[in-house]
DNA sequence: ATAGTGATTTGATGATTTTCTAATCATTCT
DNA sequence: AGAATGATTAGAAAATCATCAAATCACTAT
């Protein structure tokens, strides 16, 4: 996907198409190109290396001039050979999370507390969303939001302690950032 | 060229093609794809808009959402298709500039002055670039510069004076601005 | 009607990228 | 060797573009 995307971007720019297409009629060089196009020799050229390090161009010395040439083969696939993908395009931490919230809430309630460390740690973060940071929060207030997810608040709330993503002092309980 | 432009830029930004993705395993709508791509619905609803307007994909509203969809056609094309210019490439009035230089200048000396005002003008716009802007210059200098390229500097000086490229005050001239 | 939900627009911000000038590099020719 | 010419690089300025938050719009369902 990466290359792919990188290929387009250097498509997709109008100096760079102006001087495919006069590759396209016949080899060149910079000087030339910068004045067939009104620009200076610098652009040109860092246009040039920019497609010449993507496999675009090629280029080789002959006298005075550094020759440059296209690589026609590169343009004969069909279009969405470049815009399909070829890794998955969503994200899958996203993806695995989705699945694991799915699994173990159902109708917005926590149906079991996951065993492995990873997925309970998902869990905690999903009903860490109920609390605010800077908030401070006493055992009560605490133990009632969680509730609302799970009868066992106890458990929850020592694990929420566990897993760093509360913190507790004396009576209070407040949420950490991030 | 400039339409061709625009639908490369529009497949060669990583988001976009995200979208395109995702459209070509079945079609969605905004709330969705952002949820999938962990991006806002605003940046979503900004592409596919952009998309929609160069009829890469098409939206129709269904119940609660607005199902966007792909329009296949458009990627079958190889590739070269969109890179070929269909327009010229080389600015038209450079060339023609070009041409007209090339055929009255042989040598750096001009053979002939032309008769058509709008090749005159040309050719003195070349002639004028011996001269600096912000620069006194007596009529001396003025018909040694021009005799570099013509003998019959007289008219040369006047036609210079005639077109607005030099003016004169007295007995000196100067280049104008651009 | 109106409350609710998804879609879109607007305005601001930050990141990326193109272009130029000036300086430097590399090669050829004298 | 060094003069000349084309190519490249570095650095800076300017333009373009993606993204988000917040406000507004459009439709549906009650």
């Amino acid at each position: 996907m990466k290359e792919k995307l990188e290929f387009l971007k250097l498509l997709a720019d109008e100096t760079r198409l102006k001087i495919l297409n006069i590759l396209m009629c016949e080899d060149s060089y910079v000087e030339k190109i910068a004045c067939d196009l009104s620009l200076t020799p610098a652009t040109i050229c860092y246009h040039l290396k920019k497609m010449e390090s993507a496999g675009i161009v090629r280029c080789s010395r002959a006298q005075f001039y550094i020759i440059y040439s296209l690589n026609r083969d590169i343009f004969d696939k069909p279009l969405y050979e470049l815009v399909k993908k070829d890794e998955p395009v969503v994200d899958e931490d996203e993806k695995y999370k989705k699945d694991v919230l799915s699994n173990f809430f159902k109708y917005g309630r926590l149906v079991q507390i996951p065993m492995q460390r990873k997925k309970r740690d998902i869990v905690l973060c999903e009903i860490a969303k109920s609390f605010e940071v800077g908030i401070r929060y006493d055992e009560k207030e605490v133990n009632e939001i969680i509730h609302r997810f799970h009868d066992d608040h106890c458990t929850i709330r020592r694990d929420m302690i566990a897993s760093g993503i509360m913190s507790r002092e004396k009576e209070t309980y407040w949420l950490n950032e991030k």
